[in-house]
RNA sequence: UCGGAAGUAGCUCAGCGGUAGAGCGUUCGACUGUUAAUCGAAUGGUCGUAGGUUCGAUCCCUACCUUCCGAGCCA
């Protein structure tokens, strides 16, 4: 019977065929193992001398790895083997033997030569883990949503003008003289669809031509953008929470074995799948991170600090000294008005704040949902966008959705790599997509 | 863009002003329970590039290229 390697335990004792790829070999004499893989999961073959014939004996010997092959043979569960199963090999038939020599060796690689080779780096188990996880939270995104009844809603990434400043965006072009840019966000677009269909979300990848050379960034990411029609800033915090903890729970109860096999300690995301996020003010934040320095408990990673004064913006080393203060993510809301977008509503008991909030996750992972209330005043918008120096012609479509029935709205932006990343514990965000476009790595 | 580090065998790295080193990988051989097996043998090089100093440079100096880590910006 064919059969799947994620299935191999209902297969006990029974005869099966396997088809897939030699990842590693080590022989004993009159017995050889080889460790498959199909895919779906990993398993360690035997090969006696005496169960197989001579040529299938020989063959074996002489395997190299990333052989593609189909195996036959009996499936025991047997404590001495990874995984609990082995296949005890009756005969194996070569698709093909690799043409050269296998480039990854079961062996230790630095970061440059795996992303070199990264079409092929996908075969190992770490990856694989990973792009499995990446999966689950996917599937876990959609559902999440329509489960609350929102619609999937899509933005176009042809943008036809700058939003903000041109500096970050990727400039590409048209026919003739015609110029557009790559979306940086869905976000606006999301603002129409909430009106028009309620509650949605967009997804999909964005695109930052940001010159940051760190592990939190990447040129092109995969963003999450829900966006509801009638939630104030508070509403918005809790549909976060609930989104982030359902997240994380569905890694948990999903994806036991990929989080093993990334040595993933399970017991620094329990606390997030159980809800009940701290927030915090900005104001309290910056008088946290005071403490911190004061009372020399910087985190693991920060040396050194400088206190924030009132108006500026956090760096990524403050994120993390407040994220690392809880054991689950962090949401720090009522940010200065001036140091954030100019579509974010102002708090109502303070015109200097912004009605918005970021989600910290723990562990130094940073930043990984930056969200607000939006300003649903038609004259307020247009003198902001104006403030902003914004060309008021690219936003007459956007200031539309104010003139009729304009309501109260909030949404949100989660990054799914930072989030991939966090989940996985995996340094950095190039691991979290299975082609990662960075500043100096275009290709594969 | 700024600050720091690095570039030597297929990979990970050590090294030294005087003929280039290790481990791993790979190939062959031995071994019926390996988990990154072990043992024996074989296989490996334009020491990032271009100048300079020197009797002699992979090593010292200068410039450049490339990469990594961090900052800013952000998800």
């Amino acid at each position: 019977m064919q059969i799947y390697l994620k299935d191999v335990a209902k297969y006990t004792d029974q005869e099966v065929t396997v088809r897939g790829w030699l990842t590693d070999k080590s022989s004993k004499g009159k017995l050889h193992f080889l460790k498959l893989r199909d895919g779906t999961g990993f398993i360690q073959a035997t090969v006696f001398k005496n169960d197989v014939s001579e040529e299938d004996f020989e063959l074996a010997k002489h395997l190299t790895q990333e052989t593609s092959l189909a195996v036959t043979g009996t499936v025991r569960a047997d404590a001495r083997a990874p995984g609990g199963f082995e296949l005890g090999v009756k005969s194996l038939r070569v698709f093909a033997a690799p043409v050269e020599e296998y480039p990854i060796t079961p062996k230790e690689h630095g970061v440059e030569f795996l992303l070199d080779y990264r079409h092929l780096h996908l075969r190992h188990r770490k990856p694989w883990a990973i792009s499995r996880i990446r999966d689950e939270i996917q599937r876990a995104i959609h559902d999440f949503f329509h489960a609350r009844g929102f619609l999937r809603f899509d933005a176009p990434f042809f943008m036809p003008t700058a939003v903000e400043g041109t500096t970050n965006l990727f400039e590409i072009s048209l026919f003739e003289e015609e110029k557009a840019y790559l979306s940086q966000s869905g976000q606006l677009y999301a603002e129409a669809g909430a009106m028009a269909y309620g509650k949605v979300y967009t997804f999909g990848p964005t695109f930052r031509a940001e010159k940051s050379k760190t592990r939190r960034h990447l040129l092109e990411f995969w963003m999450i953008e829900p966006e509801v029609a009638f939630n104030d800033w508070q509403d918005n915090m809790r549909l976060q929470e609930d989104f982030v903890s359902y997240l994380v729970g569905r890694a948990l109860e999903n994806c036991k074995t990929e989080l093993e096999m990334l040595e993933r300690d399970i017991s620094k995301l329990e606390p997030t799948a159980s809800g009940n996020f701290p927030r915090i003010s900005y104001d309290d934040a910056i008088k946290l991170i005071a403490e911190k320095i004061s009372g020399n408990s910087l985190p693991e990673g920060v040396d050194t600090l400088e206190p924030v004064p009132w108006g500026e913006d956090f760096g990524a080393p403050h994120e993390t000294t407040v994220g690392s203060n809880f054991d689950r993510p962090v949401m720090i809301h009522s940010y200065p008005a001036a140091i954030k977008a100019f579509y974010m509503q102002p708090q109502a008991h303070d015109a200097r704040l912004a009605a918005c909030n970021d989600m910290i996750a723990p562990e130094g992972y940073g930043e990984i949902i930056g969200g607000s209330e939006r300003i649903h005043d038609y004259d307020l918008l247009k003198s902001r966008i104006l403030e902003h120096g914004l060309p008021l012609e690219a936003f007459d479509w956007y200031l539309d959705l104010r003139k009729y029935g304009s309501v109260p709205h909030s949404g949100f932006g989660l990054g799914l790599e930072r989030t991939i990343a966090w989940i996985c514990g995996i340094p950095h965000l190039r691991e979290a997509i299975p082609f990662p476009r960075m500043l100096t790595r275009m290709k594969p």
